[in-house]
DNA sequence: CTTATTTTTAACCACATGGTTAAACTATAT
DNA sequence: ATATAGTTTAACCATGTGGTTAAAAATAAG
């Protein structure tokens, strides 16, 4: 026992975490948490009282971690080019770091979209919205603002979520997959902006039919 | 009990798809899959002998639903425009059709990187790769296909896979997310080719520094 | 009908699960 | 030192788990 071991309450709840999110609440087992903090298990539930409540603290954690971050990024003094670059760069910089979290999050949301509510109370996008639609060197028409958003988050997203799948067919074509997405920090802000620059007038949001 | 009654075979293999897609193969219960095919815990074990066995049996169908379907999609005679848009189409009815196909594979693969062996076998990139690069409208690099490739699944997928939490946060801002789907199906394709008509030769996949 | 063969069932098994309990240990204050 | 409160442990419990077994029911073959 050296002076700086971590706290019980938070060695269980770093192994909770790395657990919860390797397997997800369903798969986790209270003994290989114990197991991982190094504790009885009968003393995960003297600090949180139930599996429930040991994972939803960490859910909120980790849900903190995942939006918190980067809900103040748009309110930045930049230009709407500039934010592009610079949260494809913060963002996927952080994915990487953090590769288990995205598919974390989703998995359980679906599973329990109770789940839901304590998430989107934490990021205001009316104010991002409004943030994003004025720029003077390119115009964002109000109603394609989601419809951009949805598609920086994808492209930031995607590749990590499906890193074993990617990693395997960039391989077939001899890509390396961190190479991959070292170039994708600078490649995903060029093709938005790009697609924007040009004609982002002439993106309608209107089904012709 | 009706003429036309499923033979019990695919009864239960049809019920395993539901369950095994709902909760992945930690959180299924045998017990569950038995009772959503209305028969016996043991009759499984009859025609699959474990449940390692039937997920699996239930994993390479799923896999072949979801990939073999658009693998010749870019084989087809058009031009790189109509590709994506065809593409863009057919993807994403395809998936909301099948909201939990895209999560629960990433989910099992991530769990078992062994699965990813049969999944890629399946897909030809390297064929999709060469024909995409070949267009007389639209110059696209060949190091640059991937990128183009990893974002138009990005934006299909991804809108499907967050449901629950885009359609919260669409509600905030007032958009209906199924009206929000039909659109992207026309925006997604907008946006790709404006991005890359208008300047694909200056996105470079260098990083600088 | 009688005999094999294939399906289906109920009862069971060993083991893992989340959770509890009561006792032991530790530190702190009096 | 000793009572008090906080911390940790081993042993235990009820229930659920994937899987087995042996016998019954249905079906096909002679």
């Amino acid at each position: 026992m050296t002076k700086e071991d971590k706290q019980t309450e938070q060695k269980i709840f770093d192994a909770a975490t790395e657990i919860f999110e390797e397997k997800g609440l369903d798969a986790a087992r209270m003994q290989d948490i114990a197991d991982r903090a190094g504790i009885n298990k009968a003393l995960l539930h003297y600090y949180f009282r139930s599996k429930e409540k040991l994972f939803t603290a960490v859910f909120d954690a980790l849900a903190e971690r995942m939006f918190m971050k980067f809900a103040g990024i748009f309110e930045e003094e930049m230009s709407v080019e500039e934010k592009i670059r610079y949260f494809f760069r913060k963002h996927m910089d952080f994915l990487q770091k953090n590769p288990r979290l995205p598919l974390f999050i989703l998995t359980e949301v679906n599973r329990n979209p109770k789940l839901v509510d304590r998430l989107i109370g934490k990021v205001n996008i009316i104010q991002i919205k409004s943030k994003l639609s004025k720029d003077k060197d390119i115009d964002i028409p109000e109603e394609l603002v989601p419809h951009l958003m949805v598609t920086i988050v994808s492209m930031s997203f995607f590749p990590i979520i499906a890193k074993p799948l990617l990693k395997a067919l960039l391989q077939k074509t001899g890509v390396d997959y961190n190479h991959f997405i070292k170039e994708r920090i600078q490649f995903a802000p060029d093709f938005v902006i790009s697609a924007l620059k040009n004609n982002s007038s002439e993106l309608k949001t209107q089904n012709n039919e």
